[in-house]
DNA sequence: ACGCCTTTGTGAAAACATTCACCAGCTCGG
DNA sequence: CCGAGCTGGTGAATGTTTTCACAAAGGCGT
Protein backbone atom coordinates (compact mmCIF):
# COMPACT_ATOMS: atom_id res chain seq x y z
CA UNK A 1 0.00 0.00 0.00
CA UNK A 2 1.77 3.28 -0.80
CA UNK A 3 0.34 6.79 -0.55
CA UNK A 4 -3.43 7.34 0.25
CA UNK A 5 -4.27 10.26 -1.44
CA UNK A 6 -6.30 13.17 1.13
CA UNK A 7 -8.88 13.14 -1.55
CA UNK A 8 -9.55 9.33 -1.40
CA UNK A 9 -9.91 9.67 2.22
CA UNK A 10 -12.84 12.39 1.91
CA UNK A 11 -14.38 9.87 -0.07
CA UNK A 12 -14.01 7.31 1.59
CA UNK A 13 -16.01 9.34 4.80
CA UNK A 14 -18.82 9.99 1.77
CA UNK A 15 -19.46 6.39 1.10
CA UNK A 16 -19.50 5.52 4.85
CA UNK A 17 -22.08 7.99 5.13
CA UNK A 18 -23.72 6.81 1.99
CA UNK A 19 -23.62 3.21 3.56
CA UNK A 20 -25.28 4.20 6.67
CA UNK A 21 -28.14 5.53 4.81
CA UNK A 22 -28.39 2.30 2.30
CA UNK A 23 -28.13 0.24 5.47
CA UNK A 24 -30.94 1.87 6.80
CA UNK A 25 -33.19 1.08 3.74
CA UNK A 26 -32.62 -2.30 3.88
CA UNK A 27 -30.64 -2.90 1.14
CA UNK A 28 -28.20 -6.22 1.39
CA UNK A 29 -25.67 -5.24 -1.72
CA UNK A 30 -24.91 -2.27 -3.23
CA UNK A 31 -22.74 -2.16 -6.50
CA UNK A 32 -20.00 0.40 -7.16
CA UNK A 33 -21.93 1.96 -9.40
CA UNK A 34 -24.88 3.26 -7.06
CA UNK A 35 -22.47 3.87 -4.38
CA UNK A 36 -20.93 6.53 -7.33
CA UNK A 37 -24.39 7.59 -8.60
CA UNK A 38 -24.66 9.34 -4.94
CA UNK A 39 -21.72 10.71 -4.86
CA UNK A 40 -21.79 12.41 -8.70
CA UNK A 41 -18.46 10.57 -9.23
CA UNK A 42 -17.63 7.56 -11.45
CA UNK A 43 -17.84 4.15 -10.61
CA UNK A 44 -14.56 3.50 -11.15
CA UNK A 45 -13.38 5.98 -8.94
CA UNK A 46 -15.18 3.81 -6.09
CA UNK A 47 -13.46 1.03 -6.96
CA UNK A 48 -10.13 2.41 -7.26
CA UNK A 49 -10.35 3.87 -3.68
CA UNK A 50 -11.49 1.00 -2.29
CA UNK A 51 -9.39 -1.03 -4.02
CA UNK A 52 -6.21 0.70 -2.44
CA UNK A 53 -6.93 -1.15 1.16
CA UNK A 54 -8.13 -4.67 -0.15
CA UNK A 55 -10.88 -6.55 -2.48
CA UNK A 56 -14.04 -6.03 -0.44
CA UNK A 57 -16.84 -6.68 -3.25
CA UNK A 58 -17.71 -9.79 -5.45
CA UNK A 59 -17.86 -9.80 -8.68
CA UNK A 60 -21.11 -9.76 -10.18
CA UNK A 61 -23.01 -9.15 -6.73
CA UNK A 62 -21.34 -5.79 -5.60
CA UNK A 63 -20.33 -5.18 -2.04
CA UNK A 64 -21.87 -5.65 0.91
CA UNK A 65 -23.55 -3.16 2.63
CA UNK A 66 -22.44 -4.60 6.30
CA UNK A 67 -19.12 -5.79 5.64
CA UNK A 68 -18.09 -2.93 3.34
CA UNK A 69 -19.36 -0.24 6.38
CA UNK A 70 -17.06 -2.13 8.78
CA UNK A 71 -14.13 -2.42 6.30
CA UNK A 72 -14.48 1.42 6.38
CA UNK A 73 -15.19 2.14 9.92
CA UNK A 74 -11.87 0.04 10.66
CA UNK A 75 -9.74 1.89 7.74
CA UNK A 76 -10.95 5.32 8.94
CA UNK A 77 -10.10 4.73 12.59
CA UNK A 78 -13.85 4.76 13.47
CA UNK A 79 -13.75 1.34 15.04
CA UNK A 80 -12.16 2.78 18.77
CA UNK A 81 -12.93 6.34 20.61
CA UNK A 82 -10.85 9.07 20.17
CA UNK A 83 -10.54 11.51 23.22
CA UNK A 84 -10.71 15.23 22.06
CA UNK A 85 -10.19 18.56 23.87
CA UNK A 86 -11.76 21.31 22.92
CA UNK A 87 -9.91 24.44 23.39
CA UNK A 88 -12.50 28.01 23.12
CA UNK A 89 -16.25 27.78 24.48
CA UNK A 90 -17.27 30.52 21.87
CA UNK A 91 -20.35 30.67 19.39
CA UNK A 92 -18.35 27.66 17.30
CA UNK A 93 -17.00 25.48 20.17
CA UNK A 94 -20.52 25.60 21.82
CA UNK A 95 -21.64 24.53 18.39
CA UNK A 96 -19.53 21.24 18.17
CA UNK A 97 -20.45 20.40 21.37
CA UNK A 98 -24.00 20.64 21.06
CA UNK A 99 -23.85 18.69 17.81
CA UNK A 100 -23.67 14.94 18.96
CA UNK A 101 -23.00 13.83 15.78
CA UNK A 102 -19.54 13.63 16.48
CA UNK A 103 -19.87 11.63 19.86
CA UNK A 104 -21.69 9.00 17.65
CA UNK A 105 -18.66 8.62 14.77
CA UNK A 106 -16.22 8.13 18.43
CA UNK A 107 -15.06 11.39 18.77
CA UNK A 108 -15.71 12.14 22.44
CA UNK A 109 -14.98 15.80 24.00
CA UNK A 110 -13.77 15.37 27.57
CA UNK A 111 -12.40 18.50 28.45
CA UNK A 112 -13.19 22.48 27.29
CA UNK A 113 -10.58 25.20 27.73
CA UNK A 114 -10.92 28.81 27.55
CA UNK A 115 -8.72 32.07 28.10
CA UNK A 116 -12.10 34.01 28.59
CA UNK A 117 -11.92 34.02 33.43
CA UNK A 118 -15.76 34.70 32.83
CA UNK A 119 -16.20 31.67 30.93
CA UNK A 120 -14.62 29.11 33.41
CA UNK A 121 -16.48 27.30 36.08
CA UNK A 122 -19.10 27.58 33.78
CA UNK A 123 -20.62 24.55 32.59
CA UNK A 124 -20.99 24.20 28.63
CA UNK A 125 -22.71 20.70 27.35
CA UNK A 126 -21.79 18.70 31.09
CA UNK A 127 -18.45 20.19 31.00
CA UNK A 128 -16.64 22.59 33.65
CA UNK A 129 -15.00 25.24 31.20
CA UNK A 130 -11.22 25.35 32.66
CA UNK A 131 -8.08 27.93 31.95
CA UNK A 132 -6.17 27.64 29.24
CA UNK A 133 -3.36 27.19 31.63
CA UNK A 134 -4.74 23.82 33.53
CA UNK A 135 -4.62 22.07 29.72
CA UNK A 136 -1.35 19.14 29.89
CA UNK A 137 -0.66 15.40 28.92
CA UNK A 138 -2.43 14.34 31.84
CA UNK A 139 -5.41 14.78 29.94
CA UNK A 140 -4.71 11.79 27.27
CA UNK A 141 -6.03 13.76 24.59
CA UNK A 142 -5.31 12.03 21.16
CA UNK A 143 -7.29 15.31 19.28
CA UNK A 144 -7.17 19.16 19.81
CA UNK A 145 -9.69 21.39 18.59
CA UNK A 146 -8.77 25.26 18.39
CA UNK A 147 -12.55 27.26 18.33
CA UNK A 148 -10.52 30.51 19.55
CA UNK A 149 -10.29 33.63 17.88
CA UNK A 150 -7.56 34.28 15.24
CA UNK A 151 -4.92 35.75 17.37
CA UNK A 152 -5.25 32.92 20.39
CA UNK A 153 -4.60 30.26 17.59
CA UNK A 154 -0.80 29.57 17.39
CA UNK A 155 -0.67 30.10 21.12
CA UNK A 156 -2.96 27.19 21.38
CA UNK A 157 -1.53 25.10 19.00
CA UNK A 158 1.24 25.46 20.87
CA UNK A 159 0.03 24.62 24.19
CA UNK A 160 -1.76 21.48 22.86
CA UNK A 161 1.23 19.97 20.87
CA UNK A 162 2.93 20.53 24.70
CA UNK A 163 0.07 18.19 26.18
CA UNK A 164 0.57 15.59 23.51
CA UNK A 165 -2.36 15.71 21.13
CA UNK A 166 -1.28 13.91 18.06
CA UNK A 167 -3.99 15.63 15.83
CA UNK A 168 -5.45 19.22 15.55
CA UNK A 169 -8.96 20.35 13.97
CA UNK A 170 -8.21 24.03 13.64
CA UNK A 171 -10.83 26.70 13.08
CA UNK A 172 -9.05 29.71 13.15
CA UNK A 173 -8.69 31.10 9.63
CA UNK A 174 -4.63 31.13 10.04
CA UNK A 175 -2.16 28.67 9.06
CA UNK A 176 -0.55 27.31 12.09
CA UNK A 177 3.32 25.76 12.76
CA UNK A 178 2.88 22.23 14.31
CA UNK A 179 5.11 19.73 14.59
CA UNK A 180 5.65 17.59 11.10
CA UNK A 181 4.43 14.40 13.22
CA UNK A 182 1.13 16.03 14.30
CA UNK A 183 -2.16 15.97 11.76
CA UNK A 184 -3.42 19.10 11.25
CA UNK A 185 -6.85 19.53 9.60
CA UNK A 186 -8.02 23.56 9.09
CA UNK A 187 -11.80 24.59 8.44
CA UNK A 188 -11.86 28.03 7.23
CA UNK A 189 -15.09 29.38 6.47
CA UNK A 190 -13.79 32.72 5.55
CA UNK A 191 -11.77 31.07 2.54
CA UNK A 192 -15.34 28.97 1.93
CA UNK A 193 -17.58 32.02 1.10
CA UNK A 194 -14.29 33.39 -0.80
CA UNK A 195 -14.08 30.76 -3.19
CA UNK A 196 -18.08 31.00 -3.57
CA UNK A 197 -17.19 34.78 -4.57
CA UNK A 198 -15.28 33.73 -6.80
CA UNK A 199 -17.38 31.10 -8.59
CA UNK A 200 -19.38 34.10 -8.53
CA UNK A 201 -18.11 36.44 -10.15
CA UNK A 202 -16.39 34.50 -12.96
CA UNK A 203 -17.99 35.90 -15.99
CA UNK A 204 -20.82 33.34 -17.72
CA UNK A 205 -21.16 31.94 -14.07
CA UNK A 206 -20.44 29.08 -11.89
CA UNK A 207 -19.57 25.72 -13.93
CA UNK A 208 -19.33 22.26 -11.84
CA UNK A 209 -15.70 21.52 -11.75
CA UNK A 210 -13.67 18.13 -10.68
CA UNK A 211 -12.37 19.70 -7.40
CA UNK A 212 -13.52 19.02 -3.56
CA UNK A 213 -16.96 19.24 -4.02
CA UNK B 1 -7.47 32.69 -19.16
CA UNK B 2 -8.27 28.90 -19.11
CA UNK B 3 -9.69 27.21 -16.12
CA UNK B 4 -8.48 27.98 -12.80
CA UNK B 5 -8.47 24.92 -10.10
CA UNK B 6 -9.89 25.11 -6.90
CA UNK B 7 -6.80 24.58 -5.22
CA UNK B 8 -5.60 28.09 -6.69
CA UNK B 9 -8.57 29.99 -5.78
CA UNK B 10 -8.14 28.92 -1.87
CA UNK B 11 -4.54 29.46 -1.79
CA UNK B 12 -5.48 32.89 -3.21
CA UNK B 13 -7.23 33.58 -0.35
CA UNK B 14 -4.54 32.96 1.89
CA UNK B 15 -2.43 34.92 0.01
CA UNK B 16 -4.80 37.15 0.80
CA UNK B 17 -5.27 36.92 4.56
CA UNK B 18 -0.97 37.14 4.88
CA UNK B 19 -1.18 40.11 2.46
CA UNK B 20 -3.31 41.61 5.07
CA UNK B 21 -1.03 40.60 7.88
CA UNK B 22 1.92 42.08 6.30
CA UNK B 23 0.19 45.59 4.96
CA UNK B 24 -0.45 45.39 9.12
CA UNK B 25 3.45 45.45 10.19
CA UNK B 26 3.72 48.20 8.01
CA UNK B 27 6.03 46.04 4.29
CA UNK B 28 5.77 47.63 1.23
CA UNK B 29 6.64 45.01 -0.87
CA UNK B 30 6.93 40.99 -0.40
CA UNK B 31 8.25 38.35 -2.19
CA UNK B 32 6.97 35.25 -3.36
CA UNK B 33 9.22 33.36 -1.44
CA UNK B 34 7.96 35.19 2.00
CA UNK B 35 4.57 34.77 0.96
CA UNK B 36 5.35 30.76 0.37
CA UNK B 37 7.01 30.46 3.90
CA UNK B 38 3.66 31.58 5.43
CA UNK B 39 1.69 28.73 3.57
CA UNK B 40 3.97 26.12 3.95
CA UNK B 41 4.49 26.24 0.04
CA UNK B 42 6.80 26.58 -2.65
CA UNK B 43 7.46 30.22 -3.96
CA UNK B 44 6.56 28.64 -7.70
CA UNK B 45 3.23 27.79 -6.43
CA UNK B 46 2.49 31.31 -5.74
CA UNK B 47 3.78 32.88 -8.82
CA UNK B 48 1.95 29.66 -10.73
CA UNK B 49 -1.30 31.05 -8.46
CA UNK B 50 -0.86 34.32 -9.49
CA UNK B 51 0.11 34.36 -12.87
CA UNK B 52 -3.03 32.73 -14.17
CA UNK B 53 -4.46 36.19 -13.50
CA UNK B 54 -1.84 38.21 -14.50
CA UNK B 55 2.16 39.73 -13.63
CA UNK B 56 1.70 41.45 -10.41
CA UNK B 57 5.01 41.33 -9.20
CA UNK B 58 8.49 43.19 -10.27
CA UNK B 59 11.39 41.29 -10.72
CA UNK B 60 14.37 41.65 -8.83
CA UNK B 61 11.69 43.39 -6.10
CA UNK B 62 8.72 41.52 -6.03
CA UNK B 63 4.93 42.41 -5.21
CA UNK B 64 3.87 45.58 -4.07
CA UNK B 65 1.39 44.24 -1.01
CA UNK B 66 -1.28 47.15 -1.77
CA UNK B 67 -1.20 46.44 -4.85
CA UNK B 68 -1.60 42.52 -4.89
CA UNK B 69 -4.07 42.93 -2.37
CA UNK B 70 -6.31 44.88 -4.25
CA UNK B 71 -5.56 43.07 -7.28
CA UNK B 72 -6.90 39.86 -5.40
CA UNK B 73 -9.59 41.04 -3.85
CA UNK B 74 -10.78 41.78 -7.55
CA UNK B 75 -9.95 38.60 -8.67
CA UNK B 76 -12.01 36.65 -5.98
CA UNK B 77 -14.69 39.19 -6.08
CA UNK B 78 -14.21 40.87 -2.61
CA UNK B 79 -14.46 44.31 -4.02
CA UNK B 80 -18.56 44.11 -3.92
CA UNK B 81 -20.99 43.27 -1.13
CA UNK B 82 -23.02 39.71 -1.52
CA UNK B 83 -26.47 39.88 -0.22
CA UNK B 84 -26.46 36.61 2.16
CA UNK B 85 -29.61 34.42 3.74
CA UNK B 86 -29.12 32.09 6.84
CA UNK B 87 -31.75 28.99 6.96
CA UNK B 88 -31.20 27.19 10.13
CA UNK B 89 -31.01 29.62 13.41
CA UNK B 90 -29.66 26.65 15.71
CA UNK B 91 -25.99 26.57 17.03
CA UNK B 92 -24.02 26.54 13.98
CA UNK B 93 -26.10 29.01 12.59
CA UNK B 94 -25.57 31.83 15.51
CA UNK B 95 -22.32 31.15 15.40
CA UNK B 96 -21.69 32.68 11.72
CA UNK B 97 -23.62 35.17 12.56
CA UNK B 98 -22.05 36.04 15.51
CA UNK B 99 -18.73 35.94 13.75
CA UNK B 100 -18.38 39.80 12.51
CA UNK B 101 -15.39 38.20 10.17
CA UNK B 102 -17.63 37.79 7.20
CA UNK B 103 -18.97 41.24 7.13
CA UNK B 104 -16.03 42.68 6.69
CA UNK B 105 -15.09 40.99 3.84
CA UNK B 106 -18.22 41.77 1.81
CA UNK B 107 -21.10 39.15 3.36
CA UNK B 108 -24.06 40.90 4.36
CA UNK B 109 -26.38 38.16 6.39
CA UNK B 110 -29.49 40.15 5.58
CA UNK B 111 -32.38 37.72 6.44
CA UNK B 112 -32.52 34.23 9.06
CA UNK B 113 -35.01 31.63 8.13
CA UNK B 114 -35.99 28.40 10.28
CA UNK B 115 -38.27 25.74 10.41
CA UNK B 116 -39.09 25.64 14.12
CA UNK B 117 -42.01 27.44 14.93
CA UNK B 118 -40.14 28.37 18.74
CA UNK B 119 -37.91 30.74 17.03
CA UNK B 120 -39.79 32.22 14.47
CA UNK B 121 -39.98 35.78 15.30
CA UNK B 122 -37.19 35.74 17.93
CA UNK B 123 -34.45 38.04 16.79
CA UNK B 124 -30.97 36.92 16.38
CA UNK B 125 -28.25 39.38 16.30
CA UNK B 126 -30.55 42.12 15.12
CA UNK B 127 -32.44 39.80 12.63
CA UNK B 128 -35.84 38.51 13.19
CA UNK B 129 -36.28 34.97 12.28
CA UNK B 130 -38.92 33.84 9.77
CA UNK B 131 -40.57 31.24 8.32
CA UNK B 132 -39.12 29.03 5.45
CA UNK B 133 -42.19 29.33 3.78
CA UNK B 134 -41.47 33.12 3.34
CA UNK B 135 -38.14 32.57 1.32
CA UNK B 136 -38.99 34.21 -1.92
CA UNK B 137 -36.75 35.80 -4.79
CA UNK B 138 -38.08 39.19 -3.60
CA UNK B 139 -35.19 38.79 -0.87
CA UNK B 140 -32.21 39.28 -3.55
CA UNK B 141 -29.86 36.79 -2.64
CA UNK B 142 -27.01 35.99 -3.65
CA UNK B 143 -25.86 33.17 -1.35
CA UNK B 144 -27.75 31.09 0.50
CA UNK B 145 -26.16 29.22 3.80
CA UNK B 146 -27.49 25.79 4.78
CA UNK B 147 -27.36 25.23 8.70
CA UNK B 148 -29.72 23.10 9.58
CA UNK B 149 -30.51 19.29 10.50
CA UNK B 150 -29.10 16.47 8.11
CA UNK B 151 -32.46 15.77 7.20
CA UNK B 152 -33.85 19.33 5.87
CA UNK B 153 -31.27 20.26 3.92
CA UNK B 154 -32.13 19.26 0.51
CA UNK B 155 -35.37 20.39 1.31
CA UNK B 156 -33.89 23.75 1.85
CA UNK B 157 -31.52 23.94 -1.18
CA UNK B 158 -34.56 23.42 -3.33
CA UNK B 159 -36.07 26.33 -1.52
CA UNK B 160 -33.14 28.13 -2.28
CA UNK B 161 -32.69 28.09 -5.08
CA UNK B 162 -36.04 28.33 -6.25
CA UNK B 163 -35.60 31.61 -4.26
CA UNK B 164 -32.94 32.41 -7.22
CA UNK B 165 -29.50 32.25 -5.19
CA UNK B 166 -27.01 31.58 -7.19
CA UNK B 167 -24.46 30.21 -4.61
CA UNK B 168 -24.96 27.67 -1.22
CA UNK B 169 -22.69 27.05 1.50
CA UNK B 170 -23.65 24.17 2.66
CA UNK B 171 -22.55 22.66 6.83
CA UNK B 172 -25.43 19.87 6.41
CA UNK B 173 -22.77 16.58 5.44
CA UNK B 174 -24.44 15.27 2.67
CA UNK B 175 -24.43 15.95 -1.05
CA UNK B 176 -26.51 18.22 -2.52
CA UNK B 177 -28.71 18.10 -5.67
CA UNK B 178 -28.75 21.34 -6.95
CA UNK B 179 -28.75 22.75 -10.81
CA UNK B 180 -25.43 22.68 -12.31
CA UNK B 181 -25.14 26.44 -12.90
CA UNK B 182 -25.41 26.92 -9.30
CA UNK B 183 -22.08 27.10 -7.02
CA UNK B 184 -21.81 24.85 -3.89
CA UNK B 185 -19.36 24.77 -1.49
CA UNK B 186 -20.01 21.60 1.54
CA UNK B 187 -18.24 21.92 4.82
CA UNK B 188 -18.45 18.50 6.43
CA UNK B 189 -17.20 19.00 10.15
CA UNK B 190 -17.93 15.09 10.43
CA UNK B 191 -14.94 14.29 7.68
CA UNK B 192 -12.59 16.36 8.52
CA UNK B 193 -12.87 14.81 11.80
CA UNK B 194 -12.51 11.44 10.30
CA UNK B 195 -9.82 12.67 7.85
CA UNK B 196 -7.77 13.18 11.51
CA UNK B 197 -8.84 9.85 12.48
CA UNK B 198 -7.65 8.56 9.37
CA UNK B 199 -4.10 9.67 9.59
CA UNK B 200 -3.48 8.51 13.51
CA UNK B 201 -4.43 5.16 12.56
CA UNK B 202 -2.04 4.82 10.25
CA UNK B 203 1.22 2.95 11.42
CA UNK B 204 3.86 5.12 11.72
CA UNK B 205 2.00 8.03 12.38
CA UNK B 206 1.16 10.99 9.96
CA UNK B 207 2.99 12.62 7.82
CA UNK B 208 2.60 16.25 5.58
CA UNK B 209 1.69 15.67 2.48
CA UNK B 210 0.91 17.65 -0.70
CA UNK B 211 -2.76 17.91 -0.36
CA UNK B 212 -5.30 20.82 0.99
CA UNK B 213 -3.10 21.32 4.31
C1' DA C 1 28.17 51.61 -17.33
C1' DC C 2 29.05 47.22 -15.37
C1' DG C 3 28.81 43.31 -12.48
C1' DC C 4 26.37 41.16 -8.96
C1' DC C 5 22.51 40.01 -6.48
C1' DT C 6 17.63 39.27 -6.22
C1' DT C 7 13.21 37.91 -7.88
C1' DT C 8 9.54 37.20 -11.34
C1' DG C 9 7.21 34.63 -15.03
C1' DT C 10 6.95 30.47 -17.50
C1' DG C 11 7.88 26.42 -20.57
C1' DA C 12 9.06 21.70 -19.58
C1' DA C 13 9.27 17.90 -16.55
C1' DA C 14 7.64 15.32 -12.85
C1' DA C 15 4.25 13.84 -9.77
C1' DC C 16 -0.23 12.84 -8.91
C1' DA C 17 -5.23 11.75 -9.74
C1' DT C 18 -8.93 10.17 -12.57
C1' DT C 19 -10.96 7.64 -16.24
C1' DC C 20 -10.95 4.00 -19.62
C1' DA C 21 -11.24 -0.55 -21.07
C1' DC C 22 -11.09 -5.07 -20.45
C1' DC C 23 -10.41 -9.59 -17.98
C1' DA C 24 -12.10 -12.46 -14.46
C1' DG C 25 -15.56 -14.09 -11.36
C1' DC C 26 -20.20 -14.54 -9.96
C1' DT C 27 -25.48 -15.56 -10.52
C1' DC C 28 -29.29 -17.16 -12.82
C1' DG C 29 -32.23 -19.38 -16.20
C1' DG C 30 -32.77 -23.06 -18.96
C1' DC D 1 -23.33 -27.44 -17.96
C1' DC D 2 -23.60 -23.37 -20.85
C1' DG D 3 -24.38 -18.77 -22.18
C1' DA D 4 -26.03 -14.25 -21.01
C1' DG D 5 -25.68 -10.52 -18.13
C1' DC D 6 -23.65 -8.10 -14.32
C1' DT D 7 -19.97 -6.30 -11.65
C1' DG D 8 -15.29 -5.86 -9.31
C1' DG D 9 -10.26 -5.28 -9.82
C1' DT D 10 -6.63 -3.21 -12.26
C1' DG D 11 -2.97 -1.86 -15.82
C1' DA D 12 -2.72 1.61 -19.19
C1' DA D 13 -4.01 6.02 -20.87
C1' DT D 14 -5.37 10.44 -20.08
C1' DG D 15 -5.85 14.67 -17.62
C1' DT D 16 -4.46 17.85 -14.00
C1' DT D 17 -1.47 20.02 -10.63
C1' DT D 18 2.90 20.91 -8.76
C1' DT D 19 7.72 21.52 -9.06
C1' DC D 20 11.93 22.52 -11.52
C1' DA D 21 15.01 25.34 -13.65
C1' DC D 22 16.28 29.16 -16.19
C1' DA D 23 15.92 33.45 -19.07
C1' DA D 24 14.61 38.13 -18.39
C1' DA D 25 14.27 42.26 -15.57
C1' DG D 26 15.09 45.22 -11.87
C1' DG D 27 18.05 47.53 -8.08
C1' DC D 28 22.34 48.87 -6.11
C1' DG D 29 27.15 49.83 -5.27
C1' DT D 30 31.14 51.29 -7.36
Amino acid sequence: MSRISESTVRRLSHYYRVLEEVAAEGKRMISSHLLAEREGITSAQVRKDLSYFGSFGRRGLGYNVEHLRTEIRGILGLDRRWRVALVGAGHIGSALLAYRGFADQGFDVVAVYDADPARIGTTVDGLVVQPIAELSSAGGYDIGVIATPLRAAQEVADALVAAGVRGILNFAPRKLRIPAELALRTVDMTMEFESLSFALSKPGGPRRRRGRE
